[in-house]
RNA sequence: GGAGAGGUGUCCGAGCGGUCGAAGGAGCACGCCUGGAAAGUGUGUAAGGGGUAACUCUUCGAGGGUUCGAAUCCCUCCCUCUCCGCCA
């Protein structure tokens, strides 16, 4: 959510600077919710006044011995009337609310514009794009031989599932024991383990809800229960209605889990094969931060993801979200995309966003610096990385064309020592 | 799932129809004391919103209700703890 205060004070720039992202502010229709605001609201405090004060004045009169009985006639129609304001007033609370919490995040004034994936600005590239003296294949016809098996996992759940057998199932377990155990050990991070199934209210904190509900598993029940569309959910939520000492940030937070998404919206694009599943392992960053440091730990974070490729040795490179791009809560997203040898080109494996205040306004997230008044903190994440993309980019980077797929050095430890991975037999 | 006890400010904890936004303590901030610190001591210190301001409104787990007036009474729900049951 923005902040209000500065909305009000300059709505006109604020529009200029959703335009970016294409979206369209409505800055008539704000002006006129806010001062309806005002004026129902002054309305029914000024009522509210009136009663507080008569009430006391009936506690006094008690407590004294006096005959209350004309002061409670002098109240009348005063406890309707306020029913009514307050109506009101709430109605138009709701239709206020309802119309900022829709309003996405001001893009950085760095952010390029742009409607889609076409118009990113590609920052850097990292890596040396494989050479094959052999026709590379994607992970699909690598894992055919047994490996990796869609039409069971349809059988037993439906599209856009996999059942994966033996070592490639092991090599994605060394992959998220690998990320996790770098962050930690290198990069300074806490481990955390969370709820797979959320409520409501957090959904809402960092953003997914209200408006993209649809892209969420809803567990069915009494209850208003969701999956987890990614750990960023319960691990920033844990914040949430917190204020913490100044000392502890900044927070920095890594954490493996799955991920369930329904991706309604994108049938018939990636259909083929693991990169966009319904149910995928990520690890997760997630930091807290000071309001003056959220840039740079962006830019730190970011470096945390790279650097899990770059030991992988897996080509890549970064870019920028133009505008249109830019998810719903970020005020800037930074790509990285790795090589895939068998889809012939870059495709997104980590996205590392700064929130700003954005998410810590609505879950209310604060931090207190010695006997100051509590202040929003700046919220961060990126995928460090997604598990199953980067198990898909060593199946395909690390192939030799006969059938084998050589485990990276790093992951050698996590796999026993094993040197290469035999697809054909069905890992 | 059953029985009982609870959920109050940054934290602990008192209050159980009116003068309660809430005693007391810890913490924190600023003083004093000290060569400096610790200890001691004094003062201050809930959050959020509206208003140029004076000032004012809201909030004692959440939502309803009773009342002129609710942290306090009633109802529903959520959560925590203890005991029992079930169970990886």
């Amino acid at each position: 959510m923005l902040d209000v205060r500065a909305l009000r004070q300059d709505p006109q720039s604020a529009a200029k600077r959703l335009k970016i992202r294409g979206f369209d502010f409505d800055v008539e229709r704000f002006d006129l919710l806010e001062s309806q605001r005002k004026s129902l609201q002054a309305e029914t405090e000024q009522l509210q006044n009136e009663r507080n004060t008569k009430s006391k004045a009936i506690g006094k009169a008690k407590a004294a011995g006096e005959d209350i009985a004309p002061l409670v006639a002098e109240i009348g129609n005063l406890g309707d009337r306020l029913d009514v304001a307050r109506e009101n007033f709430n109605q138009l609370q709701d239709e206020y609310q309802l119309f900022l919490r829709g309003v996405p995040n001001l893009p950085d004034a760095s952010v390029p514009a742009g409607a889609d994936e076409e118009d990113n600005e590609e920052l850097s590239r990292w890596g040396k794009i494989p050479n094959f003296n052999f026709d590379p294949k994607d992970h699909v016809d690598l894992g055919a031989g047994g490996a990796l098996d869609f039409e069971t996992a349809a059988k037993i759940s439906g599209s856009r599932f996999v059942v994966m057998h033996g070592g490639v199932v092991r090599l994605q377990r060394a992959l998220a024991q690998f990320m996790i155990d770098t962050h930690v050990n290198e990069h300074g991070y806490h481990e955390v383990y969370v709820p797979y199934i959320v409520n409501a209210d957090s959904l809402y904190g960092t953003g997914q809800l209200p408006k993209f509900a649809d892209d969420q598993f809803k567990v069915a029940g009494e209850a208003e229960f969701y999956l987890i569309p990614t750990a960023e959910v319960p691990v920033t939520n844990i914040y949430r209605d917190e204020i913490v000492a100044g000392e502890r940030l900044p927070i920095k937070h890594v954490c493996h889990t799955p991920c369930f998404r329904r991706e309604a919206g994108s049938y018939g694009r990636d259909t083929r094969g693991m990169i966009r599943q319904h149910q995928f392992e990520k690890v997760e960053l997630v930091q807290l931060v000071h309001p003056n440091e959220s840039w740079n730990a962006l830019e730190e974070l970011t470096a945390h993801a790279e650097s899990i490729l770059k030991k992988l040795e897996l080509p890549f490179r970064t870019v920028v979200l133009c505008g249109g791009d830019l998810g719903f809560s970020a005020a800037k997203t930074v790509d990285l995309e790795v090589w895939l040898p068998g889809q012939g080109q870059y495709r997104e494996i980590s996205s590392c966003s700064n929130f700003l205040d954005f998410q810590a306004r609505r879950m209310q997230a604060r931090f207190r610096a010695g006997g100051d008044k509590p202040e929003l903190l700046h919220t961060l994440n990126g995928s460090g990385l997604a598990v199953g993309r980067t198990l898909i980019a060593v199946l395909e980077n690390y192939q030799d064309g006969d059938g084998r797929v050589h485990i990276p050095d790093v992951l050698r430890p996590y796999m026993g020592g094993m040197q290469t991975l035999d697809m054909a037999s069905g890992a």
